[in-house]
DNA sequence: ATTGTGTATTTTGTATTCATGAAACGAGGA
DNA sequence: TCCTCGTTTCATGAATACAAAATACACAAT
């Protein structure tokens, strides 16, 4: 009858070392913790009123992330990310978010067709008000969606690592996009064809977006 | 005069953490640890001498790498690998090995397309003698050669973490291939198209290569 | 002034201890 | 016999304690 809040508890109960690690990513990908900043376990650890044992954990997990890195004896420092590296990333991005969108042309069930289009349809609703952080929750949303029609959870934790990690450069060097209408014309483009089921031209047009992010950060690079 | 042995040791030294966590992963990539089996602290702290907080870091590492799971509270599992997992890896697998070549068709120096052509004279060698270990030794090097070509260390990284996984189903499953004939013709093939800068191609060819992997793995899992 | 050396301090690495939740066991009752 | 409930044991979570390496610093010698 009554709600039973000792599972409610179970369910909510997160280690410490969990709690630390997503608290020390979601600072670097913030960009609030920066490239080449020290990462002192006691600091942390007094910061955030726990042990030394929990902010290890979370170090450890982060450096397997590549979100720090560890040198034995002497600490952990927050990752660079240099241009090289995001442009690694922006050219897997490229062949992975393609693959996914071939796939999600094949795989994609019509109920989630439906809900996508509602998705495409807020974004332009979004767009038309000029509301740029509902823009953002349904440019994700719509990309998520591609990704989990994949029905390949592997496939989609990589591209959310990759996402990640374009995104810790993208809020350190640029903090904002600011081209809607192309994004608008573009994920209309790629949701014509998952429609259609046409694979190649998906795949196509999932690489095009890509891409001109890509050149984005070209031109930026070039200053 | 003396070679410097402070700096020696310094370069070799490991913490027990990352030990252990080679230790584990090792066994549990070489099927010793098989899937299901539970990882518990004080035995294998006690099995390795050390104390549990080395282990905790290792099991901690290893679920990150998805090599374990862990239930708060109730310990640690070497994760299970469904048949379904590693047909996730290999879809990945073919796209992304067949990027790498195409990548390394287009990257690779003339140096290393020397180095490469000696890999494949030494495969065909060890073929000729049956000289499997040897085979084995070759065919990584050979993969090994392509990925690097590519100049991209996240995508190389994202591969061999895609190879460990299915290493590691290999071995707990069926214990060996034998189609080595085979190997070498489509490691000629492969080689042949980079040789000759053909991305397209190379890229074809490699994505045959998994997908023959691909169907062997199917075959079996029909039974 | 600079270099070198020894000491003090800080920080990480590892072990140990304490606390708490989960499973195992067992006695008592329906 | 089987179920329930309490006790006990065991494993993990987290904090603390101790060891050893790295760094900072002060002071002496040149």
């Amino acid at each position: 009858m009554s709600v039973n809040f000792d599972k409610l508890e179970i369910r909510n109960y997160k280690p410490l070392g969990e709690v630390v690690f997503e608290y020390l990513r979601n600072a670097i990908l913030s960009g609030e913790l920066k490239p080449g900043e020290r990462l002192m376990e006691v600091t942390i650890a007094d910061q955030l009123g726990v042990s030394r044992t929990p902010v290890r954990e979370a170090i450890r997990k982060l450096e397997k992330e590549s979100f720090v890195i560890m040198i034995p004896r002497k600490g952990a420092y927050v990752a660079d990310l240099t241009k090289n590296d995001i442009l690694e990333v922006l050219e897997i991005r490229k062949e992975l978010e393609g693959f996914a969108a071939a796939l999600a042309a094949e795989r994609m069930t019509d109920e989630e067709k439906d809900a996508m289009n509602d998705v495409v349809e807020s974004f332009n609703r979004s767009l038309a008000h000029m509301d740029k952080k509902s823009m953002i929750d349904s440019d994700n949303e719509f990309h998520s969606m591609i990704f989990k029609a994949t029905k390949n959870q592997r496939l989609i934790n990589i591209i959310y690592d990759l996402h990640d990690q374009f995104q810790r450069f993208r809020l350190i060097y640029f903090s904002e996009f600011n081209n809607f209408k192309e994004i608008q014309e573009s994920h209309g483009r790629i949701f014509d064809a998952i429609r259609k089921c046409d694979a190649d031209r998906a795949k196509e047009e999932a690489e095009n977006h890509v891409d001109s992010i890509r050149e984005l950060v070209n031109k930026w690079i070039a200053e």
